[in-house]
DNA sequence: CGAGAGCCAT
C-alpha cells in the first residue's frame, strides 16, 4: 500500500540532513542553488574583469546548471579580453537568448570597429530595448556616421538620457556640429553627470572656452572627469595657473587628473613643475600609468631635461611599463629631443612591435639631427617590413631631405607620396618643398608651387620662400612673401627682421628704417629685443656708412638702449623692449 | 548580464 510503503521506506537523506545543524553548510557543497549560480556569475564577470580569461571559462564549465546570466557573462567576458570570435561561436550556441546577450554580441562588434556585423545582429534581433538603440548610436558615432546615428534616435521609441548623451558627443565631434549638440543638451528632458561632462568636454575641445566654463559652473555635481576636461582646455589655453586652481579643488583625484596637470605643465614650457607634481602624485600614493609616463617624457623632451630623462627611464622599468608601446614611443622622442640620437636609436631597437608613431619618431628624430641617409634607411626599412608610411612620415623624411638640400630629392619623396600612396598633401609638405627650393636659389619654381597649390599659402610656406629670398638677396620677391605674411599675421616679428636684412644687404637703408617704423607702429606683441636688435644693428652699420640719413637721432637712441639693454640683460632674446 | 564621459607618443 500507498502509506504503508511510506511508512516503512527508510528515511531519506534529505529529511536527515535537513535537520542537522549543518545543513545549510552541506547544501552549498552538494546542490546548486539560485545563490551559487549568482554567485558564480558575478565570479565569472569578476575573473573576467580581472584579465584572467581562462579562469572565467573553467568556471562557466563547473556551474551548471547555467542561468541566462551564465551565458551572457561569459559572451562579455570574452570580447572585453579580446577574444571577439569566441563571443561570437559562443553566441550562437546558447540554448537561450534574452536581450541583453544581442546587445552584448552588438557592443562586441562595435569594440572591434566591425559596424557591419553589429548592425546584421541589431536588424535581426526579435526585440530591441533603448539599450540596443544605444550601443547601436554610439557604434555609428564612433565611425563617424552620426546621421546613421540620428536616424536611430529618431525613430527608436522611447529615447532615455544616454540616447541623448550618445546624440550630443556625436554632434560635437562633428565637423561643425557643436551648435547642433548644445541645442539638443539644452532640449533633453533630464541630464546625468555623463550628459554634463560629454557636453563640457564637446565644447572645450571646440576651444569655445568660455562657453565650457559657463556649463561647469551651472553643473550641479562637478565630478572628477568634468574637472578634467575643463582643466585640458585650460592647458590648451596655455593658462597654467587657471588649471591648477581647478586641480586643487577637485576632491578625488584620480590618475589623469594628475596626468592632464603634469602634462599641462609639460606643454607650457614648466618641466621642472612637472617633474615635482610628478613626485608629488608619487608621494599621495596615486599609481603612476602608461600616460603619466609618456607626459614626464614629453616634460623631460621639451626642456632637454637629459638626467630627468634617463631617471624616468629606470622608474618605467622598475614599474613594468617598459614594454608598454606609447611609453617606448615618448622614450625614444626624449632621447632624440635631448641632442641622443645614439640613444633614441637603441630606445627604437628595443620595441618589439614599433607601430607607425614608433617609425614616424625614429625618422623624426634623424631629421632633427640632418641626417637624411639615416631617416632614409628606416623609411625603407618601414616600407619593407610592411608598416603604411602616413602623412607625418613623409612630412618627416621630406623635411630631413629637405634640409640636407636635395630639391631633386625632396620632389622625388613628395611625388612618390601624392602619387603611390595617394596621400593628400598638407601645407606643411608644400612647406618643406618651397623651402628647399628656395634655399636653392630656385626661387621662381618655389613661387610657381606657391600659385599652383590647391588651397592658399599659409604664412609657414610664405615664410619658406621668405628665407630664400633672404639668402639669394631677393627684394621683390621678399616684398611679396613678407607681405603675404603681415596680411595673414601683423605681429610676426620674424617677418619683419628676415625683410629688414633682405633691405639691408641691398644696402635699401630707408626702407630697413621703414620696415623698423612699420612693426613699432603694428604694436608687435612679440617684439622680442632680439629682433629688435637684428633690425637696429643693421641701423647700426648704416650710422657707419652714410651719416647723412634723416632719422639719425632714432638711430642713435636706438643704440642707446641696445648698448643699455646688453649691459643689463645677459641674454637679450628673455626680455621685451617696452 | 546590456548603452554614454576626462588624460596619450610621431
Amino acid at each position: 500500500m500507498h502509506t504503508s510503503q511510506r511508512l516503512i521506506s527508510p528515511p531519506s537523506f534529505l529529511s536527515i540532513v535537513s535537520h542537522h545543524p549543518s545543513f545549510l553548510l552541506l547544501s552549498t557543497r552538494l546542490f546548486s542553488t539560485q545563490q551559487d549560480v549568482y554567485r558564480a556569475n558575478l565570479n565569472i564577470t569578476a575573473l573576467s574583469r580581472a584579465g584572467n580569461i581562462n579562469a572565467a571559462r573553467q568556471l562557466f564549465d563547473k556551474t551548471s546548471p547555467k542561468d541566462i546570466v551564465t551565458w551572457n557573462s561569459m559572451l562579455t567576458a570574452y570580447w572585453q579580453n579580446g577574444f571577439i570570435e569566441h563571443s561570437k561561436t559562443l553566441f550562437h550556441s546558447m540554448p537561450i537568448k534574452n536581450i541583453v546577450s544581442w546587445n552584448s554580441i552588438i557592443t562586441a562588434c562595435i569594440q572591434n570597429n566591425n559596424l557591419n556585423d553589429a548592425f546584421s545582429y541589431f536588424t535581426s534581433m526579435p526585440e530591441k530595448n533603448a539599450a540596443s538603440y544605444n550601443a547601436m548610436m554610439s557604434g555609428f558615432v564612433k565611425m563617424g556616421c552620426v546621421e546613421e546615428a540620428q536616424k536611430l534616435f529618431e525613430e527608436m521609441p522611447r529615447p532615455n538620457v544616454v540616447s541623448y548623451t550618445v546624440m550630443i558627443d556625436g554632434y560635437a565631434k562633428m565637423e561643425g556640429g557643436i551648435r547642433r549638440a548644445r541645442a539638443l543638451f539644452d532640449a533633453m528632458p533630464n541630464r546625468n553627470e555623463v550628459s554634463w561632462t560629454v557636453m563640457i568636454s564637446g565644447l572645450v575641445e571646440n576651444e569655445l572656452y568660455e562657453e565650457a566654463w559657463e556649463l561647469f559652473v551651472r553643473m550641479p555635481l562637478k565630478n572628477v572627469v568634468a574637472c578634467t576636461a575643463m582643466i585640458t582646455g585650460f592647458c590648451k589655453q596655455g593658462k597654467i595657473n587657471e588649471a591648477w586652481n581647478l586641480f586643487q579643488q577637485i576632491p578625488c583625484r584620480d590618475c589623469a587628473s594628475w596626468n592632464i596637470m603634469i602634462t599641462g605643465y609639460a606643454q607650457n614650457g614648466r618641466g621642472e613643475e612637472a617633474l615635482n607634481l610628478f613626485s608629488q602624485m608619487v608621494r599621495t600614493g596615486m599609481q603612476p600609468d602608461d600616460l603619466t609616463f609618456v607626459s614626464i617624457f614629453t616634460a623631460c623632451a621639451s626642456l632637454a631635461l637629459l638626467d630627468e630623462g634617463r631617471q624616468t627611464n629606470a622608474l618605467v622599468i622598475k614599474h613594468g611599463f617598459h614594454s608598454d608601446l606609447s611609453v617606448s614611443n615618448a622614450l625614444v622622442t626624449m632621447y632624440s629631443k635631448c641632442g641622443e640620437i645614439v640613444n633614441s636609436e637603441l630606445a627604437f631597437g628595443q620595441i618589439s612591435h614599433p607601430d607607425i608613431v614608433s617609425w614616424n619618431t625614429i625618422i623624426a628624430g634623424f631629421a632633427q639631427h640632418g641626417l637624411y641617409d639615416r631617416a632614409r634607411y628606416y623609411f625603407d626599412h618601414m616600407v619593407a617590413v610592411g608598416v603604411t608610411p602616413d602623412g607625418i612620415t613623409f612630412l618627416n623624411l621630406l623635411s630631413a631631405c629637405c634640409r640636407a638640400g636635395k630639391v631633386d630629392e625632396t620632389m622625388n619623396i613628395f611625388n612618390l607620396m601624392v602619387h603611390n600612396y595617394g596621400i593628400p598633401p598638407r601645407s606643411e609638405h608644400y612647406s618643406c618643398i618651397v623651402d628647399v627650393m628656395s634655399r636653392a636659389g630656385q626661387l621662381k619654381r618655389a613661387c610657381k608651387v606657391i600659385q599652383e597649390m590647391p588651397f592658399k599659402a599659409d604664412s609657414s610656406i610664405w615664410g619658406a620662400l621668405l628665407v630664400g629670398c633672404n639668402i639669394h638677396s631677393n627684394v621683390k620677391l621678399g616684398e611679396l612673401a613678407a607681405g603675404s605674411i603681415l596680411n595673414l599675421d601683423p605681429y610676426n616679428a620674424g617677418a619683419y627682421v628676415m625683410m629688414s636684412n633682405i633691405y639691408a644687404a641691398a644696402g635699401k637703408w630707408k626702407d630697413v628704417n621703414r620696415v623698423r617704423y612699420l612693426m613699432k607702429e603694428q604694436g608687435v606683441k612679440k617684439q622680442t629685443a632680439y629682433s629688435w636688435m637684428q633690425i637696429e644693428n643693421k641701423l647700426h652699420c648704416f650710422v657707419g656708412g652714410d651719416p647723412s640719413h634723416p632719422n639719425i637721432d632714432d638711430i642713435h637712441d636706438a643704440l642707446r638702449r641696445i648698448t643699455l639693454h646688453m649691459k643689463v640683460k645677459g641674454n637679450p632674446e628673455e626680455e621685451a623692449i617696452s
